[in-house]
DNA sequence: CGGAAATTTGAGACGAATCAATAGCTGTGG
DNA sequence: CCACAGCTATTGATTCGTCTCAAATTTCCG
């Protein structure tokens, strides 16, 4: 199926970050910059191995990455999703250990991020972006602890889904999702089957359909309703843009 | 049942940060003004709620505390625990809102965190406890999503236990601990029934005991064996004392 | 077209929830 | 010092959501 093309082509990941604080031209320019160094790595490739050393904060460019525990036995938990936009070590560390594997689910281009002090503005859409992150692992910590099958589904599509309206990689309906049942039942603590019998009854009920790595979601609004669910808010200053 | 006391009275929250981070003189001299300026917050009473503006970041004096998230329908979620010591609210936002409401789960006292304009050395440390809250909701996400009832409460009790020692309130073996069944149930997305069954099997194989508030582990390094569980490492360089 | 990956279906088992009741503990006041 | 209230812990019986295992079937892609 042929979709129409996004409105204009400024880049997700630039796009997301001026959502998430005012920028200069000089910050944009740096980003572009930036974009412009990134390297790509294979899909099903490890970014970055658990324990191991990081590098200095990077930025995905485009493609799907999610940050990855094993367990001894082989149990298999996905802790989040990174899309393009998002950051990975931020943090303020002298010499970070990387928490969890990071691994590409499609082919993932990254890069660098410019240094805060080449455009000052950059430093509050870092920290922006940080407190989202802590803000999904919080909403990741409720839909594994107190949520069923179906509530924790459509609470990640949603947050997803919020996420990708950010870097404009979504409509107001649904996104493409380069993802497996069996990776959202690896990050939603579930079986890919009962994943899959899960989603058959959402589609039943009209909640959403998923067919040719598209995700459409009926009424995005009623379903948030329907779990209680909020957009992530995380600072005081309104948000630009979405 | 008497106890002989810890060897030395340095105050626990002092005496993590500086298990940290390497403090010098002023910065310790600044951490003991702040402390003196700490307020009781009740048990029971809610320290922040969630979504309010967070004051600026705060230091944990005494006293446990617990992240919380509710449900619309009434679930409640204990998304994580906060232990003398231990940091709030420290990120780089301008404006920051609260993530999750913040409980006290016994009288707490509390105090706000030095500047480190005051005493640089303090940087590193926050920095520090900055990552390990991250690897410890890391950690919660894997035993929410990926091990069952008698994992969780090991690994749970493991983590406890690890950042007690940290702060000098536990020893080899075990820890005194204020909270109910209950909480641990809110906290590993079980029921407080479940919970107390599973505690029981655990005392029959001689796992750990649990009475009048103090929980023992029988062998603390088998058991994190079996879990295939690791202290939480978030720094390249060797953290100090414990 | 062929082979691998992903989805779908079925039957049965199991871990944890639920509901309901009892017993133990702690502090409080008469 | 005992009686009582209100948590907390414990026990039992049953139900339910999700897992497990196994086998199609469909889709994707070279």
């Amino acid at each position: 199926m042929i979709r129409p093309a996004l409105r204009c082509d400024v880049p997700p990941a630039l796009r997301r970050l001026a959502a998430l604080a005012p920028l200069d031209a000089a910050a944009v320019a740096a980003l572009q910059a930036a974009l412009g160094r990134a390297i790509t790595i294979r899909a099903h490739r490890e970014i970055h191995s658990e324990g191991g050393a990081m590098p200095g904060p990077q930025l995905i460019v485009s493609g799907w990455a999610a940050r990855v525990r094993i367990l001894p036995d082989g149990r298999r938990q996905l802790i989040s999703f990174l899309l393009p936009g998002d950051l990975v070590g931020q943090c303020g560390q002298p010499e970070p250990l990387s928490l969890s594997a990071l691994t590409a689910m499609t082919d993932v281009s990254i890069c660098s991020v410019p240094s805060t002090a080449d455009a000052p503005p950059l430093a509050s859409a870092y920290a922006h972006s940080v407190a989202l992150e802590q803000a999904y692992l919080l909403e990741q910590i409720t839909r594994l602890g107190r949520m069923n099958a179906q509530e924790r589904i459509a609470s990640l599509l949603l947050e997803l889904h919020e996420r990708l309206r950010l870097n404009g990689m979504a409509d107001a309906t649904g996104f493409d999702i380069p993802l497996t049942q069996e990776h959202i039942a690896d990050a939603l603590g579930l079986t890919s089957v009962h994943v899959n019998r899960t989603l058959q009854a959402m589609r039943r009920s009209d909640d959403l359909r998923w067919q040719g790595g598209r995700v459409t979601l009926t009424n995005p609004a009623a379903l948030a309703h329907w779990l209680g669910r909020q957009p992530a808010r995380v600072s005081g200053s309104a948000m630009r843009g979405a």
